[in-house]
DNA sequence: TTATGAGGTATCCGTCCGGTAACCGGAGAA
DNA sequence: TTCTCCGGTTACCGGACGGATACCTCATAA
């Protein structure tokens, strides 16, 4: 008995499907948090630290050095003493919050039904 | 001698953050891909393997049972010759596919700005 | 007889992530 | 003066994760 193979139901994904060109922007560790926290006004490194206590200094400073460098946040120095830095989205990067919106809203329901 | 900070003995309350907890569900490579290609009927693996050409088999094999496990989809031998195994979204898993939809429509919107 | 196909597992190896520690230059404390 | 802290970053190390390839079982097809 033979198994007959189903046609792809899904438009040709090749090359290069929607849903990896975004993923290339969103994946890595901590990435959909970093690009949350800094949705609405500029923030420091050590505040989203804060924002985002598991995060390791570490991979906050190279999440935030690939983010720009993709185009999707600016890093400003501040000529305060000690320099700090603030980060803030770009246009690009505001275009990635409705994605991260609805994985928060999931997230949200999950946590409801859960809690009951 | 100041009082030391002492560590926290308790592991951080870990789902605290909405996000966090879908991303749980939504984590690891390939992970969107295989639920967006369930979306849908069932499919098989190897079906899955032909959606996703980039993927291995080790990886693909292994998504589908960390999210088994998570309870996003399920997994059905069929009696054929050779045996063939269905994967499905649970109403779970079918509650994440509109988060990836957001995420497909900005890969969308990016494709079509990258061709002008 | 060999090939093919389904649904994986075994193995190797490179990259990523997390934790710790150190760094730097200036400001305040001892 | 010397100590120490602070914000941001980097170097080092160990472990987990992901990619590529090979292999396995069983049964039909060429």
């Amino acid at each position: 008995m033979p198994l007959k193979r189903r046609k792809s139901r899904v438009p040709p994904p090749m090359p290069a499907c929607p849903l990896t060109e975004c993923m290339a922007l969103l994946g890595g560790a901590w990435t959909p948090n970093v690009i949350w926290y800094l949705n609405g006004e500029a923030r420091r490194f050590s505040e989203l630290r804060a924002d985002i206590p598991r995060i390791s200094a570490k991979v906050l400073s190279g999440r935030l050095r690939d983010l720009e460098d993709k185009g999707v946040v600016t890093r400003k120095v501040m000529a305060t003493s000690p320099p700090s830095v603030e980060y803030a989205l770009t246009a690009l990067g505001r275009e990635l919050v409705p994605a991260i919106q609805a994985i928060v809203d999931i997230g949200h329901r999950l946590k409801r039904r859960k809690a009951a």
